[in-house]
RNA sequence: UCCCGAGUAGCUCAGCCGGUAGAGCAAGUGGCUGUUAACCACUGGGCCGGGGGUUCGAGUCCCUCCUCGGGAGCCA
């Protein structure tokens, strides 16, 4: 008998002897025909449960079948009948039901089929997939992940691994996580007091890395398009929706490319992706849409079918002093826009999706690249209804007077990025990149609230319990 | 880190002017039923976040610490 997924079961035709294998849902038991009862069975790989009837006839029923509630682990063979009851169009008529591993105490089970609020969930993360939101939760962070390789993929781009642990402090995206094997009780020291990194692992500072960016520069600069996706560390004290000390970032770079053709890159990177997900994981989109955030799947494809409008800075800036608006924090130019000012422009004013461009260059980081007035860097952030900013990027300085120039402004070390000014000695070309947050999509493109609920164990200050 | 708010049964919460705890759901048992978020009955289940203080007496008032949530900043 051959062993179905739960997914293909439910498409399987009427007749087909097959078994399943999966966790209890719900059990609910009839008196009807001498006793049956119906068990609601997952296996994690859709939205939907297979319907398992279970009569009382089974072999073992009373104290198996009897014995079982949500969570426990069952394999059935039986035959897909048409179901006899509403609610579902197929179900497993049971001959056989084997318990796999029962629920040692329902009582204090941690999931149970009543409403379960996120922040109860958080607390037990390592059951909290068993649920039908972080299911597909999972199931949706999964499909986005394979889409963004698909993506990259079908158009020669390389995924580079970028090294999680840099020597060089210079990433310059803030407060960075140590590295080390120092004894901290113990710790060398140089004669002027200050502690001797000579004698840890690397011989140096260790840090976890907060950006990619700069190491895939160097392939970029060979390989001509590249990205990388894997983890990011940020050690900063922010205890928000929003933010996580671990999260997982895509960096595409591409070499021979200008601020347009980045732009035109993010926006065609985005809506594959979205278009990819709705056909792909309709279920669970669907599930979010009704349970989640109504409307989400019109937001989605509104998001899908407008092309996205190109704004510059100072027109953005222009329009926000001229809303008549009250902000919290007043708009002028050379300001840093905050989340409110993004959310006003992309959610009530235009109401799409809107790439601005050209940001003062005193906001932004030393490696975007100096626009011909001397007053702005060819910088853009993409900003989507409901986020904010989405995307981050820029083309990157590729002239290494420039490049000096604005690194000396800022009082950076030039020695310790001698290896990214020599990219700027050897071959350099116009190149531009940008940076998304994995965890901000998919809080996007699913409705949830709060960034810990969008990734399996989530970091945050005084949160690794799991 | 700052500003708010909250910690009481497995979960979600109520608990007035201080007088040593209650509901719904969940769970267990029984009943009813081709059932499918809330059918009926019964049962078990509480260091009221930790510590200190005021008081004859504190879930309730005061101080403090811890944890969690929302917002802000930083950002992705």
């Amino acid at each position: 008998m051959a062993w179905l997924k739960v997914k293909d079961a439910l498409q399987a035709p009427v007749g087909t002897e097959l078994t399943v294998k999966g966790w209890v849902r719900t059990r609910r038991d009839s008196k009807a025909d001498g006793g049956m009862a119906f068990i609601a069975l997952g296996d994690g790989t859709c939205q939907d449960a297979l319907q398992v009837v279970a009569r009382a006839s089974l072999p073992g029923y009373a104290d198996a079948v009897a014995k079982l509630g949500p969570g426990c682990a069952i394999e059935v063979d039986g035959k897909l009948v048409a179901s006899a009851g509403k609610g579902q169009s197929v179900e497993v008529e049971a001959a056989e039901l084997r318990v796999v591993g029962l629920v040692d105490d329902p009582e204090t089970y941690p999931i149970t089929p009543k409403k379960h609020s996120f922040e109860y969930l958080r607390e037990v993360a390592h059951l909290r997939v068993r649920t039908n939101t972080f299911g597909a939760v999972a199931r949706v962070r999964h499909a986005l992940a394979i889409a963004i390789h698909r993506f990259f993929d079908a158009r020669d781009f390389y995924y580079v691994h970028t090294p999680i642990i840099t020597a060089s402090d210079c990433e310059g995206a803030g407060q960075m996580f140590r590295v080390s094997t120092l004894d901290l009780a113990n710790l060398p020291r140089r004669p002027d007091g200050r502690i001797d990194f000579e004698q840890d692992f690397f011989g140096r500072e260790a840090h976890l890395t907060v950006s990619g960016q700069l190491s895939v520069e160097t392939y970029c600069q060979a390989l001509s398009r590249v990205y990388t996706f894997g983890p990011t560390f940020r050690a900063e004290n922010s205890n928000t929706s929003r933010h996580l000390s671990e999260f997982w970032m895509i960096e595409p770079e591409i070499a021979f490319a200008d601020l347009a053709a980045d732009a035109a890159l993010a926006e065609e990177f985005l809506k594959s992706l979205l278009d990819e997900l709705l056909t792909r994981r309709a279920d669970d989109m669907r599930f979010f849409d009704a349970r989640i955030e109504p409307g989400l799947l019109a937001r989605l494809k509104h998001v899908l079918e407008k092309p996205f409008l190109r704004l510059d800075y100072t027109e953005a800036v222009k329009i926000l002093e001229g809303s008549g608006k009250r902000f919290e924090y007043p708009v002028r130019w050379g300001v840093d826009l905050q989340s409110e000012h993004e959310r006003w422009l992309t959610e009530e004013h235009l109401k799409q999706p809107v790439i601005l461009m050209n940001y003062p260059k005193d906001i932004k980081a030393f490696y975007m690249r100096q626009n011909p007035d001397g007053k702005t860097v060819a910088a853009m952030d993409v900003l989507v209804p409901k986020i904010g900013e989405i995307i981050g990027g820029s083309q990157r300085e590729e002239r290494l007077e420039k490049l000096d120039q604005r690194l000396d402004e800022l009082g950076l070390p030039k020695q310790e990025y001698w290896w990214y000014r020599d990219l700027r000695r050897y071959g350099t070309v116009p190149h531009a990149g940008f940076g998304l947050g994995f965890e901000r999509l998919l809080l996007f493109v699913t409705g949830m609230q709060n960034i810990r609920d969008v990734i399996p164990f989530p970091r945050a200050p005084r949160q690794a319990e799991f």
